[in-house]
DNA sequence: AGCACGCCGACT
DNA sequence: GTCGGCGTGCTC
């Protein structure tokens, strides 16, 4: 029987643009899939894993294809389905199908190549032809048998020695091994059985009477017994830990083993805390009439749309629709995916969805160990034996599991921007992906919201998606009671105490003496945003970026927001030498330091990605919040993001416009979205809750707007400016940077791009320009912002842009200029 | 992304 | 004179 030779065109999982092909040796014929990991050699010496992606058997033609050393699945672990994903993906947004690999892998599935040093054991030269440093290393294997790039890197304490280890291995000292390193290690769980000799009733008999004068081991025994159920019904395995646990020592263990009595041996458990699939009463929950009626409706729109938008303002109940929905689709033996902005979120979440669904949702984001993702991979996927979740919960990443029957997927807070990755590629929204998601398995889509973003709100208005609206809030609540402060006024009549209105002042202190609870909220962090000089306005800068450093009192540094460089705080003017340094502008740091000053009782929780980078932070305080320990959470928009709590009566905006003068033309829009979802969580089971919003420009129109609670308004006037400027939703935008530390050149090659753009697309072509940050960690910026008619086909536009940066690359001067491609940009 | 090849500046 | 900097090109 002859067979044809078989080839595979893998994915890497590099930025490369294309697929390359492996030769598959014999014996591999039969074990090779699509979907499947196979180990190849890529480049001279670097090993990679990569995904069969391709199966055939032509020979290519220029050039012998290498062989694939192994094959690392027994299944595969990428579905079809996923494929249709990933090719979308890296064509919408522009990317390789290596890069979506490997945002959608989690990294237990990822090998890396790693370099190890080892001795070699035949060297038998004097060690005197060694320099010191090579010495060192050769030294350093003598304690360690093994050394990696980096500990050599360390040892040495400098950044090359690629060269040395060169010299070690001709002088013959030192041999080096590439291997790839598992990062999935699954966890095992030492049981305990009887002997095949002690299992047997008889003997059992005899060593329990032998056992008389050894209580310990006896004590082990005997609660072995119980655990196992050897005389009540199903035999159940033991493990050690529960032996241990129950007799409280080790004392007595080791013995019985030596004594051939219990046998240890190891088992694969699952990490995921599940006991499996256990009744879910979804008859518990009683929807009120409004979701009753907004969930038929919803019902009604899915029958001829794929796509609906559950608009429903802030507390209008809006979870207890999608368990409905969740739960039909789970009697249909369907996935479900639901999608959330946050991590943080899913703690909430969780907690009232697992009453309903436990042990069937899994929970997958990054803050979850690699170990844990692979196994909730693995349960999607229903192979290795744990619980098989067909609920997955989880931020913009989950949608890259391998789900094969997906029935329903659910964006919580839909216009949320987190849904965008933007670095690394895929540059992609998680919002949009999942729709396309949802198509190829030919499931639902429900995006829900209290404040649609425009092109969401826009698609349900014409009829693209469906739109169901929901304004009333649940349990009778009211909608919070909104005043508007005017700072300009305030500050005239000399009223403010420190950036705090008389009104804020008043409700405060109200409420902090009926022990409600308070939120407030200023979009910026740190102390202030930078310090000046009074005499001469001198503004420290950030030596790497083009940004003000931003003054953090309590650490007593300045710091940069994007590339972390920070010094101590300065107290003479580098420019001038005098010494009346001043904050200028205000953050969350300021607030919290004010707010300790006029309510030194008030317990008060500062919630920005300062206080929150450390793990499980976040939750500790919120969960703090929600437990009453705290009084006044002070915070930047981590504070808007769909929490919900039932104590807090004020929530203060200290300043409404450092919001709308950002330059972009969103910040309208995200202006209304955080102040209106702030605001929202305002209001208690039966009493009003009071936002105030203290602003120079109280006749704004988005303030109004917030003011009216009136998100149509907020729509219609937005859709206005968006057509006449052919913003989206009236057009698509491609983003481009292009970066490069000397600017000169930068400046030259971008007009060159943009040059080459604009004769193939014309006035659609805007730029170059330098961003607000013109300099990030000694790069410069330039960007140029492609603006298309919706009714043009964006893909031809695509790769009309890849071939003109390709044709740029090829420019000898313009190969070092990195470009950026960001499809619908935010 | 690595990693090797190759061409110019500060050292023995 | 060389060591080593990083710019450039290729990897099936």
């Amino acid at each position: 029987v002859t067979e044809k030779t078989k080839f595979l065109n893998v994915i890497l999982p590099l930025a490369l643009p294309n697929l390359y092909t492996y030769r598959v040796p014999r014996e591999f014929n039969d074990t090779i899939s699509l979907g499947k990991r196979v180990v190849v050699q890529f480049g001279r010496s670097k090993v990679y894993s990569a995904l069969i992606a391709e199966i055939h058997s032509r020979a290519p033609e220029n050039y012998e294809a290498k062989y694939i050393l192994s094959v690392l699945d027994d299944a595969p672990i990428v579905v079809s389905q996923q494929f249709k994903l990933w090719t979308w993906m890296a064509s919408y947004y522009m990317c390789t199908q290596g890069e979506v690999m490997n945002a959608a892998f989690p990294s237990g599935l990822k090998l890396t190549s790693e370099t190890i040093l080892q001795k070699n054991l035949d060297f038998d030269a004097e060690t005197s032809i060694l320099s010191d440093k090579e010495y060192l290393i050769y030294e350093a294997l003598e304690i360690q048998e093994m050394l990696s790039i980096a500990e050599v890197i360390k040892i040495l304490n400098q950044n090359t020695v690629l060269s040395l280890i060169k010299s070690l291995i001709e002088k013959g000292a030192i041999r080096i091994n590439e291997g790839l390193v598992m990062k999935y290690k699954p966890k095992t769980v030492t049981f305990v059985k009887l002997s095949a000799f002690a299992d047997e009733e008889e003997h059992l008999k005899i060593i329990f009477d032998k056992l008389e004068k050894a209580p310990k081991q006896l004590e082990k025994l005997i609660s072995f017994i119980n655990h196992s159920k050897r005389y009540s019904g199903n035999i159940e395995e033991v493990a050690k830990k529960t032996i241990i646990l129950e007799t409280g020592s080790l004392s007595g263990f080791a013995e019985l083993v030596k004594k051939e009595i219990f046998e240890v041996y190891e088992k694969e458990v699952s990490r995921l805390s599940s006991s499996g699939i256990t009744n879910w009463k979804s008859n518990a929950i009683v929807l009120s009439e409004s979701q009753e009626s907004a969930f038929k409706k919803v019902k009604g729109e899915f029958e001829n749309k794929d796509v609906v938008l559950l608009h429903g303002v802030t507390s209008s109940g809006k979870t207890e629709i999608y368990i409905k929905l969740i739960d039909e689709q789970l009697k249909k033996g369907k996935q479900v995916l639901y999608l959330l902005p946050e991590i943080a979120l899913t703690t909430q979440i969780i907690n009232r969805l697992s009453v309903h669904y436990e042990g069937r949702i899994g929970v997958y984001h990054s803050k979850y160990s690699d170990n844990e993702r692979v196994e909730i991979w693995n349960s999607v996927l229903g192979i290795g034996g744990g619980a098989t979740y067909d609920i997955i919960l989880g931020a913009r990443s989950a949608l890259f599991l391998p789900f094969n029957n997906l029935g329903l997927v659910i964006i919580d807070e839909e216009h949320e921007n987190t849904f965008k990755q933007y670095d690394p590629a895929p540059r992609y929204h998680a919002r949009d992906s999942a729709i396309y998601l949802a198509s190829i398995h030919r499931a639902k889509t429900l995006l829900g919201t209290a404040t649609p973003s425009m092109e969401s709100y826009s698609n349900a208005k014409n009829g693209k998606y469906g739109l169901v609206e929901l304004f009333e809030r649940f349990g009778n609540m009211q909608m919070p009671e909104i005043l508007l402060v005017n700072v300009k006024d305030e500050i005239k009549k000399k009223n403010m105490n420190g950036h705090f209105s008389p009104l804020l002042m008043e409700l405060m202190t109200k409420a902090f003496d009926k022990k409600e609870q308070v939120i407030l909220f200023q979009n910026r962090r740190g102390f202030s945003p930078f310090l000046e000089c009074h005499l001469c306005g001198w503004i420290p800068n950030c030596v790497h970026c083009d940004v003000t450093l931003t003054y953090h009192k309590n650490i007593g540094k300045i710091r940069c927001h994007y590339c972390g460089y920070s010094l101590d705080t300065v107290v003479c003017c580098s420019a001038c030498g005098d010494n009346n340094i001043q904050a200028k502008g205000f953050g969350t740091e300021q607030i919290a330091e004010e707010l300790s000053h006029y309510f030194p009782n008030a317990k008060i929780s500062r919630m920005d990605l300062d206080t929150t980078r450390v793990k499980n932070a976040y939750q500790r305080i919120i969960g703090d919040f929600e437990k009453g320990k705290v009084d006044v959470l002070v915070g930047t928009q981590m504070v808007t993001k769909g929490l919900d709590f039932d104590n807090v009566s004020v929530v203060g905006v200290l300043s409404a416009d450092s919001m709308l003068g950002y330059p972009d033309f969103r910040s309208y829009e995200r202006s209304y979205q955080l102040m209106s979802q702030v605001g929202g969580r305002a209001g208690r089971k039966h009493k009003r809750g009071k936002v105030v919003i203290q602003t120079y420009q109280p006749d704004h129109h988005v303030i109004l707007n917030v003011f009216a609670n009136d998100y149509n308004a907020q729509f219609t006037q937005e859709m206005k400016q968006r057509k006449q400027f052919d913003y989206p939703p009236f057009s698509r935008l491609i983003g481009i940077t292009i970066k490069h530390k000397d600017k000169q050149l930068l400046d030259g090659a971008s007009e060159i791009l943009v040059k080459a753009l604009k004769l193939k697309l014309g006035k659609r072509v805007l730029g170059p320009e330098y961003p607000a940050i013109s300099r990030i960690r000694n790069l410069y910026l330039k960007k140029v912002l492609i603006k298309l008619e919706i009714s043009i086909s964006p893909t031809k536009v695509k790769n009309l842009i890849k071939e003109e940066i390709i044709k740029f690359h090829s420019e000898k001067d313009f190969k070092s200029v990195r470009i950026l491609l960001d499809v619908d940009p935010l």
